[in-house]
RNA sequence: GCUGGAAUAGCUCAGUUGGUAGAGCACUUCACUCGUAAUGAAGGGGUCGAGGGUUCGAGUCCCUUUUCCAGCUCCA
C-alpha cells in the first residue's frame, strides 16, 4: 500500500500497519508526539490499522483534533484518578472541549481541596505512564460489564448506540471505559494539565435528570503552552466587564433592588447614551420612522400574538389571572405594538416598506440562576424595530438590515469579532413554534437564499428559531469564550397573519404584507459589556465617559485651567480639572487608572501662550500646541467615530 | 430553577480554639505650589449582606433569607 504524508511525500509499505508504526517509521520523535491520526480526513486512533493506499497525517498536539485526543485521554486519567479516591463515583460521560476537557460523576460534589488530591492523583498515573489498550467487546458483553461494575450510566449509553455500532474500550491498566477514541498510547503523554473548577451538570443536558457532579480542566502538549493558557485566563478576568465595569463605575447592583437589574450610573449612561443617539440618527438617515409605545398591556395583546402560550413563563404578569377581570403583562417585546401602529392607518402598497424603529426597553423574567453582569437581565433596551414590507421587498429589505448591522459592527470595531448563525426551528418539537412545516421550509429557504446572495459566511443551528420565524443571529463570544446573541434580523410569516395586518395591492386587493423583525445594535447593556471586554475599558474616544483631563501643574494654573476646561465644554468634550494639589506625575498617573485618553497639562509655559501639552493614550507625550489645534483634533477624532490604535502601555 | 462557592470601610484584603473590628489604597483637612508613574502630617469612615437561634459573650458556631460568582439548564 502507498501511504502519502502531510508535506506530499509517499511511503511504501508491503504489509498492514498501525498508524503509531507507521509514525514510528517516519521518526521516533513524531511517534512520540503523536496524539492521533488522520485516514482522508477521518481523524483515527493511533492504534488504527492501515491497510489500503490512503492519505495520512499524524496529528499532535499542535493539531487541534490532536490536542483534543490529548485531553480525551487526560479526561479519563481524571476519571480514574476520582474512582481510585472514591470508589463509589459512577462515571459517566468525560469529553474533551474547545478550551479543555471534562467528566461527569455522580458522586458527592468536590470541593477545592478535593480537586487538588485528584490532580496529585492524576499526577501519579501520568508518571507510571500505563500503556492504554483498545478493546472491543458485544453489546451484551458490554452492558453485562458494565451491569457487574455498577456503571447504569455506561449502561444506558451503550443500550442508546445503534445496533451495529463497534462498541469500543480503553483501558489504562486495570481501569477501563467505554469510549469511542481516539486515545494516546500511554497515560504519559498527558504532562502539562490543570484541573479548573467543579460544579453541577445534569445528567445528558436535561434538567429532569439527576445533577451529576463535573470537574472541569484542560490540558496542553507543553508545559509552556499550559501556563501561556492559564495565563491568559487571567487576563481575560481582568477584561471581564462584570468586575471592570463594577470597578470603572459604569454600573453597579443593590441586593435590595433585586436580581437581574443593574442599576447604569452616570459613566456608563454616557457610553449608552452615545450609542443610543448614534444609532437612533442613523436610523433615520436609513428611512426609519420611530414610535413610543407603552411598556405594558393588557393580556389580551398577548394573546394575539400567543406570547400567552408560548412565552407567558417568561414574561412579568402584573395581577391574578384567576382573581382580576384584567391581567396587564410587562412587553417582553415590542413586535405587538408596532404591529399596531401600523394598523392605525391604512397603507397602499406605494407606502411599504414601512421601517419602525424603537428604543425599546423591555421585561423578561429569567430565572434566578441565568442572570449575569449586564449581558443576561431582566431589563433591557434593545435598538428594536419591525419593517413591514410587501413580498418582493423582501431581499432588499433584509439585505438592507444585515447592511445596518454590518455598519453598527464595523462603527465599533468588532466587524472581525463575530460569527453568523441561521436560527432554524427544531422540526422535532414543532409544538414550540407557530405554523406549518411547509411553511417554515419556504422561510428557511428564502433566508439562505438572500444570505447567499449577500454572500456572508455562516453556521445553521436548529432549534434556535424564534417561534414567529428563522432568525440570523449575529453572535459574540465574551472574555471566557462564551457566545451570546448580539444583533438578530428574524423574518416572521405568522404574526402578520395573526394580527391581520394589510396593504393595499396594486389591484385595489388587501394582502399580506411580510414583517422583518431586527436590531441594529441589540441590547445597548449588553453592548456595553461587549465594548468594555473589547477595549479593556479604552473605549474609542467618542465613546469615552471622560474624553479629556485637565491637568493643572500646581494651583496658581487653576484659572487657565478653568478656562481651557470651559473651551472644551463648549465644544462638547467630556472632560474635568484635576485640582487636587498633588504632583503632576501622581495626577497623570490617576487619570490614566481611570482610562481617560486626552490629558492636558497647563503650567505657566502654557498659560501665557494659550498652549495646553498634551498627552495620550495614543502617542504619549504629543509635546505643546494651541489648544484651538487640539480642539479641532479632538472634534474631529469624535465626528469621524475614529478608533485610533493605542500605543502607549496602559498601568495595570 | 439546579449544584457548588462567596459576602468584613468606596476598593483589595487580614481577622487565631467564640472574648474591645484591622491594614494598604481611596476620601477629608492642613502644610507644600510642585513639569510627566505615588510630597508630608493629621482625620473621618463599619449594625462584619439581612433576619433568627445557641452562648455570660458571635465577624467567628447553627438555621433561614438576599445578592454576587462558577457551571448546568434556559434565553422572543
Amino acid at each position: 500500500m502507498i501511504i502519502t504524508l502531510k508535506d506530499g511525500s509517499k511511503k511504501e509499505y508491503g504489509q498492514a500497519m498501525s498508524v503509531i508504526a507507521i509514525a514510528s517509521d517516519i521518526s521516533e520523535g513524531l511517534a512520540r508526539a503523536a496524539c492521533a491520526g488522520e485516514i482522508d480526513g477521518q481523524v483515527v486512533d493511533l492504534r488504527t490499522v492501515v491497510d489500503r493506499d490512503c492519505q495520512l497525517n499524524i496529528l499532535t498536539a499542535r493539531d487541534e483534533k490532536g490536542l483534543a485526543a490529548l485531553r480525551h485521554t487526560a479526561s479519563h486519567v481524571l476519571a480514574e484518578a476520582v474512582q481510585t479516591l472514591y470508589p463509589e463515583a459512577k462515571v459517566a460521560i468525560g469529553p474533551s472541549i474547545d478550551t479543555g476537557f471534562y467528566y461527569d460523576f455522580e458522586c458527592a460534589p468536590f470541593s477545592q481541596e478535593d480537586l487538588d488530591a485528584i490532580e496529585k492523583e492524576m499526577k501519579k498515573i501520568i508518571k507510571k505512564g500505563t500503556r492504554i489498550e483498545r478493546s472491543a467487546k458485544s453489546r451484551e458483553e458490554a452492558i453485562a460489564f458494565f451491569k457487574e461494575k455498577g456503571e447504569p450510566y455506561k449502561v444506558e449509553l451503550i443500550q442508546d448506540l445503534p445496533e451495529d455500532a463497534e462498541i469500543s474500550f480503553y483501558s489504562q491498566g486495570d481501569w477501563v471505559d467505554l469510549c469511542a477514541g481516539p486515545h494516546l498510547m500511554d497515560t504519559k503523554g498527558v504532562r502539562a494539565f490543570k484541573l479548573l473548577s467543579s460544579s453541577g451538570a445534569y445528567w445528558r443536558g436535561s434538567e429532569k435528570n439527576q445533577m451529576l457532579t463535573r470537574v472541569y480542566g484542560t490540558a496542553y502538549g507543553t508545559k509552556d503552552e499550559l501556563k501561556e493558557h492559564l495565563h491568559q485566563l487571567e487576563e481575560a478576568k481582568k477584561r471581564d466587564h462584570n468586575k471592570l465595569g463594577r470597578e470603572m463605575k459604569l454600573f453597579t447592583t443593590v441586593d435590595v433592588i433585586g436580581q437581574g437589574l443593574p442599576l447604569l450610573m452616570p459613566k456608563g449612561v454616557t457610553i449608552i447614551q452615545e450609542l443610543q443617539r448614534w444609532i437612533e440618527d442613523e436610523e433615520a438617515r436609513r428611512g426609519y420612522v420611530r414610535t413610543k409605545t407603552p411598556l405594558m398591556a393588557k393580556s389580551d395583546l398577548y394573546v394575539i400574538s400567543d406570547h400567552w402560550g408560548h412565552y407567558k413563563d417568561g414574561m412579568f404578569i402584573l395581577g391574578d389571572e384567576e382573581k382580576d377581570k384584567e391581567v396587564y403583562a410587562l412587553r417582553p417585546m415590542t413586535c405587538p405594538f408596532q404591529y399596531y401602529v401600523y394598523k392605525a392607518e391604512q397603507h397602499s402598497y406605494r407606502d411599504l416598506p414601512v421601517r419602525m424603529g424603537e428604543t425599546s426597553t423591555l421585561f423578561r423574567n429569567e430565572e434566578s440562576g441565568e442572570m449575569h453582569g449586564l449581558t443576561r437581565v431582566r431589563q433591557f433596551t434593545i435598538s428594536e424595530g419591525h419593517l413591514v414590507v410587501r413580498p418582493d421587498q423582501i431581499e432588499e429589505e433584509f439585505r438592507g438590515c444585515v447592511d445596518l448591522a454590518k455598519y453598527c459592527l464595523t462603527t465599533l470595531g468588532v466587524e472581525e469579532d463575530v460569527t453568523y448563525r441561521l436560527s432554524l426551528w427544531d422540526p422535532k418539537d414543532q409544538e414550540k413554534y407557530l405554523g406549518d412545516e411547509k411553511t417554515w421550509g419556504q422561510v428557511q429557504d428564502m433566508m439562505r437564499e438572500i444570505l447567499d446572495h449577500i454572500g456572508i459566511s455562516y453556521t445553521e443551528e436548529e432549534g434556535e428559531a424564534a417561534f414567529y420565524g428563522p432568525k440570523l443571529d449575529i453572535q459574540a463570544k465574551n472574555v471566557y469564550g462564551k457566545e451570546d446573541t448580539m444583533i438578530t434580523i428574524q423574518l416572521d410569516m405568522f404574526l402578520a397573519e395573526r394580527f391581520d395586518m394589510t396593504f393595499i395591492n396594486q389591484d385595489g386587493e388587501k394582502e399580506r404584507p411580510y414583517i422583518i423583525h431586527r436590531t441594529s445594535m441589540g441590547c445597548y447593556e449588553r453592548t456595553l459589556a461587549w465594548l468594555i471586554e473589547k477595549y479593556a475599558g479604552l473605549f474609542p474616544t467618542w465613546l469615552c465617559p471622560e474624553q479629556v483631563r485637565v491637568i493643572p501643574i500646581s494651583e496658581k494654573f487653576h484659572d487657565y485651567a478653568a478656562e481651557v476646561e470651559r473651551r472644551l465644554k463648549e465644544a462638547s468634550i467630556r472632560c474635568s480639572v484635576d485640582q487636587r494639589s498633588e504632583k503632576m506625575g501622581y495626577k497623570i498617573r490617576e487619570a490614566r487608572l481611570e482610562k481617560v485618553p486626552y490629558m492636558l497639562v497647563v503650567g505657566a509655559k502654557e498659560q501665557e501662550e494659550g498652549l495646553v501639552s498634551v498627552r495620550s493614550r495614543y502617542l504619549g507625550d504629543e509635546g505643546a500646541r494651541s489648544l484651538d489645534a487640539f480642539l479641532s483634533e479632538i472634534t474631529e477624532e469624535i465626528r469621524t467615530k475614529e478608533i485610533r490604535k493605542i500605543q502607549v502601555e496602559q498601568e495595570s
